[in-house]
DNA sequence: ATGCCTATACCGTCCAGTCGGACGGTATTC
DNA sequence: GAATACCGTCCGACTGGACGGTATAGGCAT
């Protein structure tokens, strides 16, 4: 069965495994047996991939960053302006809907690392540096663009403890005036906020 | 050295104790060994005050809650008129001066409850159902309620988490913001902000 | 002496990590 | 183009330790 090149998918298919686990069964459940029963392998398969069970939330946290990067270039891309870095994060965190994007792999990796080692938070960490960083500098008031962050982690948050969920359209609402703020806090400008987001 | 009705203050011990521990060593390595040897006592002098671990983290989640409810309580004296709750909310997260309040024995609570059993976090949610249902009735839009409630938990997370920690000048000014909102947030009545909620 | 509080000793379970090896492609050699 | 050596992939049994929980006995105050 073992097929030479198959290693990165079944890594990846190993990632997917934990990050379901934990979501489903929560971070305490996160063991190597239940990893491996999961996704079809036996605990030495795992280990194959990811020599310590450290490695393979290391990897899930490392998850979390390169697929937030992404999302945050992505949305980068419709934006303009003073706090076009803002609208991106908020947008690469909640959808226009209100629905949260990313949920499982993005809590999933964080969750487990917070449970099982906090110390394996240290790459997200820097990253988040980084974007603390673009926020501060994105053309609009630091504070403003501090409190758009720490309300989409507010929100992420709420989501994932399933503490204080709102109801979508509310969330929406929330969003609207999220946006709506990351224009406000622009320096005195025409304000010509002609084109769309 | 046991002290007839020393029970109490045993009890809180054992819960400082665990805090402590989750804050200092992370929630992986609250264990009762590790309770016992850091508060002085014996594993069988733990599980005499909490049956079980999970009774443990469960009085920690009560501790949470009702230090909360306290607080909450405490800041609505100051406050009247729309927004007062949410106000309230706010100041019981955050100093005015930017400093996180409460942060060691909220956090701990809740990370081990993340971390060992997260249905432990049953009751904080049910209290949290009752917050967020007096910030939709707060008298100000729920959307600027809920943006405040949601900001003022992502600065909480960013905290425990050492997630874009901002410095305490900016905090301050975030603290500010968010204050400010709750009062612009008021229906469009005469401004009268004379009479209580 | 009674009841609350704590210590000691112990058990069973769970779990991360080790180790030797199996199996099947792939490259090499002739 | 076979035979062979090699490597990546994965398995399964095992181990050592940590940890939650139990049972039991002892001590201090009233």
């Amino acid at each position: 069965m073992p097929v030479r090149g198959s290693g990165q998918a079944t890594r990846r298919s190993v990632l997917d495994a934990a990050a379901a686990l934990v979501a489903t069964e929560g971070a305490a459940k996160l063991t190597l047996d239940a990893v491996a029963e999961r996704v079809g392998l036996s605990k030495g398969g795992i280990l194959h991939h990811f020599a310590t069970k450290d490695s393979l939330i290391a990897a899930m946290i490392e998850d979390v960053v390169s697929q937030f990067e992404g999302d945050l270039a992505r949305h980068m891309q419709g934006e303009n302006g003073p706090g076009s870095f803002a609208r991106a994060f908020l947008r690469a965190c909640l959808d226009p809907d209100g629905a949260l994007t990313r949920t499982l792999r993005v809590s999933a990796g964080i969750l487990a690392a917070v449970a099982i080692n906090s110390q394996l938070l240290a790459p997200l960490r820097r990253r988040y540096d980084d974007w603390r960083q673009r926020l501060e500098d994105d053309g609009i008031d630091p504070a403003i663009a501090e409190l758009v962050r720490s309300a989409a982690d507010g929100l992420w948050l709420g989501n994932v403890l399933e503490l204080g969920v709102a109801s979508m359209a509310l969330r929406k609402r929330v969003f609207a005036k999220l946006i709506e703020l990351t224009h406000l806090g622009a320096p005195s400008r025409p304000a010509g906020e002609s084109q769309a987001l």
